[in-house]
Parts: C-alpha cells; structure tokens; sequence
DNA sequence: AGTACATTGCGTCATAATAACACATTTGAA
DNA sequence: TTCAAATGTGTTATTATGACGCAATGTACT
C-alpha cells in the first residue's frame, strides 16, 4: 500500500521509483499492462519503491511478480528518467488528498522523483493482472491504443518500444511472449507488430530457422481457418547460447 | 566542493549519484579518465552529484565539462547501478574522516546510493584532464591497465565498455573520439581497440567507405614511416543522418 | 644509389545473406 | 464443387562478406 509506505518511508529509497513497462502478445496486438488509478484521469504503468535494503532489480522483479503473477519472466532495465520537470507537484498532491494524508506528513511523495524504467516480455495467457485495490483497475491495452498517462509515462513506454525493436535485431525474442507451442505466422506476427511493419512470409521463415532456435514439431495448428500451420518450439538450450552471444555482429 | 555538498545536501538529490565513463583515444589506445583520491588505495571513475533543481542529463554533462573542459560531446545513458552492498558504510566513513566531517553530520554520503551510469567520448587532444583540488591526480589510462577502483567503479565501466561494443554495431562512431583529420587505418584501430579484435584492413575499409559517411581529402598525413596514408574526415551532416537513423537494421 | 621491408591502395574471387517473386497444397466457406 | 485465403517449399538476381593477391609508396639500411 502507497499509505503505508509514505508512511513509512524511511524504509524506502528516497526521490527513486520504478516504472514497468510489461508487455504480452495476444490477437496479433502487443499490449501493454495498464494501470488506472481512481484520482486520476489518465492511466499510469505499473511502478512501485525501492526498499532500502533491496537491490533495484529485486524490487522490480516484486513490482512485475506482483502484478502478474508470473515468474522467472524477461525483466530488463532499460533507462532513467530524471527530468527535473518530470513529476510536478501537483500531481504528488493529487494523491496525497486521495489518500487523505496531510501535506506535510506527505512531502516524501511531493519531493523530486527520479524513476528507473524497466521492460518485461510475458506470456499474455499465463499472466493474471492483478490490481492493488478495490479501487484500482489493471488492463491489457493494445499499444497502439495507449490513452493519456499520468507524468511522463508516455515518454517512458516509447523508450521501452523503441529499446525492444533495437533489441529485436541484437537477440533473439520470442519465448516469453508466445506460449509454448505456436505457428511461424504467430512469431512473424509478433516481429511485425513489434516492428511496425510487414515482412516477407517466406524470407521470415529462411531467416528464423536459419538462427537454429526453433524446433519444428510434428503437429498442427487445429481449429483454424484456412491451411493448418506447423507447431513449433524453442530449443531453450540453442535460445539461451544465442541470447548469450547475441546476433548480427556486424564488425 | 565534496565538504560543500554534504554540508548544503538539502540542494541535492538523496541517495542518487553520477559517474562517467569517458573514453578517449590515443597512441591506439583506448583510454579512460580516472581519477586517484588521496583517502583511497583505489582509483575512481569522474562523478557527482544531482542539484535538486537539475535534469540528470544536465547534471552529467557538467560532470564531463568539469572534467575535460570539451563541450558539446558525445554522452550516453546506459545503466543505473542500484545493488544494496555497492557502496559500503566503510567507503563512506573513509571519506568523512578525511573531509574531518562528524559521522552524525556527514549521514548524508553514508546512505545508501544508487548510481546513474554515461558514458562519453571525447577528442583526447582536445581534452584537458582537470583535478578539483591539489590532492587529487586525474588521468587518461589505458582501459587494458585499469588500476582497482573504489566500490563497483570496476563494473560500471565493464558494462560501459560492453555498450559501446554492442553501439558499434548500431551506429558510427569516430567523430568525437578522432581529431577532425584521420586516416582509415587510425579509424580501424580505433575499431580494433575497442573490439579487442583484428580486421582485415581491406573489408573495412570497403564496409566503412559504404556507410557513406566519410569525405577523402586531397591531403596525406606526413611525417610517418613507410608510405603516407590519406587522410579522411567525417561528412558531419551524412553521419548525424546515420547516426539517427541506425546502421545494420537486421529486420 | 640501390635494396629490403613495412604499410597503404586497389583489386579479385568464392561464398553467404538478402530481397523479390512463383507455384502447388490445404482447408473452410460460398 | 469451386473459390478464397492462408501455408509450405521452392527459384533467381542482387548484394554483402570473408579471404586473399599484388603493385605502389616511403623509410631505413648498406
């Protein structure tokens, strides 16, 4: 509880918070876990303090576990944010008022707040958003379809899409976002909607397979429309070599 | 002034520092600005402090101008540093001893800090290393004969370094780490050095020629043993192109 | 002055990666 | 039964890459 914590804060990292941005894949949209919060208009990502004696990876993976649900998922810091403009007083006081705490008892939210911005990948149909309170409603939202979010939130979500797509041409990505078995159209879907732009069917399947991750399994898709896909799997094993060593060096 | 900000702390971020990278080249070596504190055994990268009214971005760069007196250089973000045992209560008392601060007033170094990390590079003969006081020695070192340095200092520039591996192969680089004029074989070293590997002189000059970003002047570098090579500049607007835009766009 | 040697400049060639596209197959729906 | 939409498996031309060859240039040494 947020209460508790100001309340609390000697416990807490001062002026430092976290911010997620997580995201899951599901009806060929990537989407972005929202959370709306009832003083505000606008939604914000989920976020949370630093417990002074925990590491701020820690406290990141307790923000994204508690949200989820999921565990052992892809969780990765990809920037600070420390405007000095970036939270303005009156949103802090915004807050205070809701929660009903004084002024003063509350300038540990008012104070100048840096953030650090981290990005999950997970499985959209494991994960089970999980909302704080009564009062606070969790979503899946298309993430072309963000409304306006509190702060600088929007900067920070960009920030984490445009990591990804770079990330997307240094590793290979994939295994948290889909389930465990899947078609090559869902992964080239995914690269597409990641992307924001089409690919060629059959230059995608050439370049996938080529990276030696995937395993062709001896089954097909059921229930679909049209010509049943393949089902394929990650090698976990050869998935993690080439996370490791990364791809498309370069020099 | 350290004693300054301790004492004035209430104008500066808790709990949150800066620490620059800044890489430099010369004599085909890649090299670091590190400075040596005369309380400590070890040395340490250039840092400070964030003024409560300041962008962090703001508060790096006048950690860099501070130190080398180069403006307008090139200065990245690339990681926040927040393991709860990275700065131990010990280092911090060292520090106060020396300053002759008391424990009780000098609270504020000893809390526990989180770090943000940028790298920078710059032009080394340009660059005019700066010592904040008489006590203290800062120096350009060959990032192969690093010395130990104070609390994780060793690891921040590890992950630097391993970024700027990865950056090579997003975007050009050269500009500010070579004087205006340069020949193919000082890039390719430049290159090579930060590599840590060898390539072949005639691909890279082929591969580095088609990224379209260097002009060949009518000019070759004298004074040096066996033939004279050409010199070479950056096309400065080409290269900004390249540099928003990305190299080895993979997908 | 002549020669050896290191380094540069400008090539070639075989192979791999990429982009663009053709065609047959499978399946649900008209 | 036929059509439309999607999948599976190719082909071909172009480009990028890796591994070299060789002549030109300038220093250093005899």
């Amino acid at each position: 509880m947020l209460k508790d914590i100001i309340e609390n804060n000697q416990n807490y990292q001062p002026g430092l918070s976290i911010d997620c941005v997580i995201f899951g894949f599901h009806d060929n949209q990537l989407k972005v876990l929202l959370i709306k919060i009832p003083h505000s208009k606008s939604w914000s990502l989920p976020g949370g303090f630093i417990p002074i004696d925990q590491d701020i990876d820690t406290a990141a993976v307790t923000v994204l576990n508690g949200r989820t649900g999921v565990e052992g998922i892809f969780l990765r810091q990809f920037a600070t944010f420390g405007k000095i403009k970036r939270n303005d007083q009156h949103f802090g006081k915004e807050v205070l008022e809701y929660l009903k705490i004084e002024e003063e008892k509350g300038k540990w939210l008012t104070q100048r707040f840096v953030t650090i911005g981290y990005y999950a990948l997970v499985d959209f149909l494991k994960t089970i958003p999980k909302s704080a309170n009564k009062e606070e409603v969790i979503e899946w939202i298309d993430h072309k379809e963000v409304p306006e979010l509190i702060l600088d939130h929007k900067e920070i979500l960009d920030k984490a899409l445009q990591t990804l797509r770079t990330e997307l041409n240094l590793m290979p990505i994939g295994y948290n976002l889909l389930p465990e078995k899947f078609t090559i159209p869902e992964l080239q879907k995914l690269y597409e909607t990641i992307l924001d732009k089409k690919l060629d069917r059959r230059n995608f399947l050439r370049k996938i397979t080529n990276i030696g991750i995937l395993t062709k399994l001896d089954e097909k898709k059921s229930n679909v429309a049209h010509k049943a896909p393949n089902l394929y799997s990650f090698d976990k094993d050869k998935y993690d070599e080439v996370l490791k060593n990364g791809l498309n060096q370069g020099w």
